[in-house]
This record gives C-alpha cells, sequence and structure tokens, in this order.
DNA sequence: GATTAAGTCAACCCATTGGTTGATAACGGA
DNA sequence: TCCGTTATCAACCAATGGGTTGACTTAATC
C-alpha cells in the first residue's frame, strides 16, 4: 500500500466515503428487500452483504423502515423516463419484463401484496395509461377495452414471473427467473397483444 | 347455562370441540397470513383471532411452519375440483378471479413470491393447460402460442388485483378487494379474450 | 365413580433482531 | 500540525416472538 492517498481522493482506494457507502446499503437492501421481503429481511444481513456494519443503517437512514422507504422513493425517477419514450407496444411490454427481474422489479412486487407502502409512481402510470388510449384511437387496440384496466392486465401480464413465480416454475419446468425466460415470454407476449390488435 | 350438555355433545354449544378448534386456527391462519404475508403473521394474532391460546398452534399443528404447510396443501384438492369442470373461458376467468379475493389466494401470491413452499397444485396445472390446448385446437384461441405461457399469461392476468393491488389502486382509484372491481375487472377480461379469440 | 386420555390455558423461556452507545479512526480546514 | 467534524465499528441493550412447561379441566372408558 505503497500509494499516495493524499491526492485526488475520489478514487476508488478510500477509506472512507459517504456516496459509496450509502450506495452500497442500498444495493445490498435492494437484494434483501427483493429476495425475502420487508419483514422477513435482516438488516444484519443488509449490512453484511453490503460489506459494512450494520449501524450504518441508522447513520445514513434512520433504521430499516427508513431505508426501506429510500428504496421505494429511490426509483420513481427512473420510472417516469421509461414512461417518456414512444416505443411499440412489444418493446414496452419487453422492457417490462425485463424490469421484473431487477431487484427493483422484486421489491415493487412485495410492496404490491402489502399495504404499507405507495409503490409505483403515479406520474409513469398516467403516462402510460394515456399511451395506452392513444393505441387505441390509433387502432392498434381494441376501443372498447377501458385503457386503465388494460393497463393493469398488460402489467400483470408481463409480471407473471415475478408475481407468479412459484407457478411459472411449476408450468413451465423452467427457471422464470433467467434472462432466456424472459425473453421467450416476452415473444409470447409480443404475439399475443398482436392478436389483440386485429391483425392476425 | 341451564343447558343439558350431556346429550347430543357434537351441537355448537360445547365447552371442548377439537375440530372447531382446528377448523378456527386454520381459518385464522388463512386470514393473518393472507393479510400480511408468512413472515409478518404473527402467533399471537393468529390466536387471538381464532379466539383460542397460541399454545394450541403448536398442540394441533406443531408450530409457526407447520400450520403454514398444513394451510398451503389444504386448499390442494378445492383447486382440483375446479379444475376438472368444463366451462367457457370466461368463466374459468371470473372464477379465478374470484379466487383471488379469498384468503386462500391471498396466501397464494404471498407464497409464490417467496421461494419456500410448492405452492399450487400440479394436477391443477396440468388440466388446464390441457383445456388451454383444447381450446387452441377448437379455433377459440391463436394456435401459434405456447399453452402453457399462456396459462401463466391468463392466470397472471386474473390474480392482477391481488398480485398487483397496489397499482391497481392507483391506475382507478379504487379498492381492488372488492366484489365489484372484481366483476367489473372478469368482465373486461372476457371482452379481453373475446377479442383474442379473432371474433371482434 | 374412578381412572385415563385429550384439550386448553397462563406463565415462563430464550434466541433473534432492530436499535443504541461509546470509542476510534479518517478526513478537512485553520 | 492540530482540532473539530464525519464516518465507521464492536459491543451492548431492550423488546419481540415463537415455543415450551406444567397445571388444570373436560370428556370418555372401565
Amino acid at each position: 500500500m505503497a500509494v499516495d492517498q493524499r491526492r485526488s481522493p475520489s478514487a476508488s482506494e478510500r477509506k472512507r466515503d459517504p456516496e459509496r457507502t450509502r450506495a452500497r446499503i442500498i444495493e445490498a437492501a435492494a437484494a434483501e428487500f427483493g429476495a425475502k421481503g420487508y419483514a422477513a429481511a435482516r438488516t444484519s444481513d443488509i449490512a453484511a452483504r453490503a460489506g459494512v456494519n450494520k449501524q450504518l443503517i441508522s447513520y445514513y437512514f434512520g433504521g430499516k423502515e427508513g431505508l426501506y422507504k429510500e428504496l421505494a422513493t429511490s426509483w420513481h425517477g427512473t420510472a417516469a423516463e421509461m414512461a417518456s419514450q414512444e416505443q411499440p407496444l412489444d418493446a414496452v411490454l419487453a422492457s417490462f419484463v425485463a424490469t421484473t427481474l431487477t431487484d427493483h422489479g422484486r421489491v415493487w412486487a412485495w410492496s404490491n401484496l402489502a399495504d404499507d407502502s405507495p409503490s409505483t409512481d403515479q406520474e409513469f402510470l398516467r403516462a402510460q395509461v394515456d399511451q395506452l388510449r392513444d393505441r387505441q384511437a390509433a387502432g392498434e387496440l381494441p376501443a372498447d377495452l377501458d385503457p386503465g384496466l388494460l393497463l393493469l392486465t398488460l402489467m400483470a401480464a408481463a409480471a407473471a414471473p415475478l408475481t407468479l413465480r412459484q407457478t411459472a416454475r411449476q408450468i413451465t419446468g423452467e427457471d422464470p427467473g433467467t434472462r432466456e425466460f424472459a425473453e421467450k415470454y416476452a415473444a409470447q407476449l409480443a404475439l399475443l397483444v398482436r392478436h389483440l390488435s386485429g391483425r392476425t
């Protein structure tokens, strides 16, 4: 360790780095909460995974619950971006399927079952509903469906490998958590919405 | 309490009734596990809800986990029946939507997220896949879809008010746990599969 | 009626878990 | 270089929660 440490302290070789520590804790929390859900997740496990003393969870986030809330709100920004870009419906569904494989997605699924926190970003949902309405107006989707409920159906369908994880495994015999499965499933969904749009 | 208790002991006015006690505990467990999930559910709450001493959970089921497993397997019989009857697809979906409002359904959803227990009955799933394949052969559903994945999609879609509970609430502004919502949603799904089948 | 078995409960036990404390080390500015 | 602040940690703490113990009560059997 003969490296001069006084200069350029932002490099990765630092003894103390609050930013990095915070980030590591959040990342570890996403993994743990995502894997086991809030109640079953252990703060000591989160700290261990982050490679950090568990007291730092209190120090930075005010405890387990604070950390969870931070996590829940932290990706609202990300979702908002995703909403803005106009893509073919296939692509939207595919990207949604993809996010269900992330830790974020898993936490989202857990939080959807519990009735504690506001899970999804309102902006995102509104934008998506509007987009569906547009597609209906353009004849891309049947006009007699309620766009809100349709969005709900499509999101649930896309999230199936996550929310119905065990069932998916039992039906297909494969692990629904892999990228291959997600791609195959997304392809199937694309096929399905094509049928929906009338063009067989 | 001047009622003669010695005669006809199977009536509801008994001091001790193991059957009833067992049933009450199971019922209470379904409610608690369904509401909060396994990890967050408290055995004392289950006992309290059942109006019974919490030790009886150990006595009858060997503890929290035993109770949970009992619960998980207890409705496999019920599901099997549901599978056998040949109904129009609308009806199948509707009954599936309906079961997502029950405590059973909620527990099922939780157990699907966690990777602990075998959640759904294998028989049931196989039967449903076969049924879908038949419908494809009959031209009722597009033949180019994989029947297994299609079942997954349909189940996920039907379970949306449960698995995407918070999101559903945010999208529609209503409580997705009510019977009215379930009916409205089932109607929407019926409409959707009709579009799928080609007959616009 | 006596004896045994089954059912139920109040009280206690102890491992787990989230959180706190106080000490210590690193960093940055005077 | 010294000092105050910030970051980090090991050890400790209180509460929670699932489980057990032992006593007591009801029901069935002889």
